[in-house]
DNA sequence: TCCTTAATGGAAATGATTTTCATTTATAAT
DNA sequence: ATTATAAATGAAAATCATTTCCATTAAGGA
């Protein structure tokens, strides 16, 4: 069993350096959001925290994602569900860049990695482009397709 | 002035077609999401009509935009500013296509449809290799770049 | 350890959207 | 045109994710 490095885990260095204390409720956030693979609402969060950390609050998994998205550490989704749902931008190996297809009817969602390459590749062609039309800074881009799985498309 | 056609509005046949009537509300909603061109809340429609019709209610323009969703004549986006936006999916002169680019800090649209050829070729092809991988009928897609507009990044 | 101030949780507030239900009305049949 | 029927409606209440308030706690530099 390997120890956990004596100055914490690698996001502790990104909290601090914006000023941000280490707590127990984001330790818990940050750990349970790396090793999870879903698309996760901050009440997910919460129910997936609390039997460890009772005293953490629905209202501090709020904040704290709040806070996790300004430092783009997280993103925040909208799939259309009614509520947000939230995914660590990359791991400790780095970013894992990828899309999404979204199920209209079950809410069901695929990360998808498959040509992201060429669709990224248009991406910042098309990003420089807008950028110098439209004077705009672009950060960020958001590309999801809508659909119905397998399972909620009408068996034949 | 010019007659309005003695059957109505295009958009008559289709509520039509499925089954649903034709009222004063529906009437008054699609006229003036046809007359704007911007990305308008339920709220934003319910002020801009009720002028007119001092008898519509928001419910209805809820439910209204709903049944639109629904028949693929209306879009709703989220931009991220806590509340749905509409706009009407194409003309009497047919779709014009076109994605979004959104301030984060202002929260301006602005509609681009440059770069629209290209995006939507790879968009089909990614489509088509998506549906087979996945088993996903894809009948939609969502592109949105993020950044700040000109007014809101910082002056130099 | 002590001190400053960020962080917290629980309750209350907020606000967009939905539901309920009694009433109205579009429209097909007469 | 009149009538019958189910769809559509508005107003008020309910819902529910998220935010705000505020008194209390605790992180971490000195
Ligand atoms: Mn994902
Ligand atoms: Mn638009
Ligand atoms: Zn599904
Ligand atoms: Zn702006």
């Amino acid at each position: 069993m390997r120890h956990q490095n004596h100055f914490g885990s690698w996001w502790h260095s990104k909290l601090r350096g914006c000023g941000y204390r280490i707590t127990e409720g984001r330790e818990a956030i940050l750990n349970f959001l790396a090793g999870s693979d879903k698309h996760l609402s901050a009440e997910d969060i919460y129910m997936a925290i609390r039997p460890n950390c009772p005293n953490v609050g629905l209202t501090t998994i709020y904040r704290t994602l709040d806070i996790l998205v300004n430092m783009a550490l997280v993103y925040r989704f909208d799939f259309g569900d009614g509520r947000a749902r939230y995914e660590l931008t990359e791991g400790p190996k780095g970013a894992h860049h990828h899309h999404h297809l979204v199920c209209t009817e079950c809410h069901k969602i695929v990360d998808y990695t498959d040509f992201i390459n060429e669709e990224v590749k248009l991406l910042h062609e098309t990003e420089k482009g807008l950028s110098k039309k439209y004077g705009f800074k672009i950060t960020n881009h958001l590309i999801q397709f809508y659909g119905m799985c397998a399972s909620c498309s009408p068996k034949k």
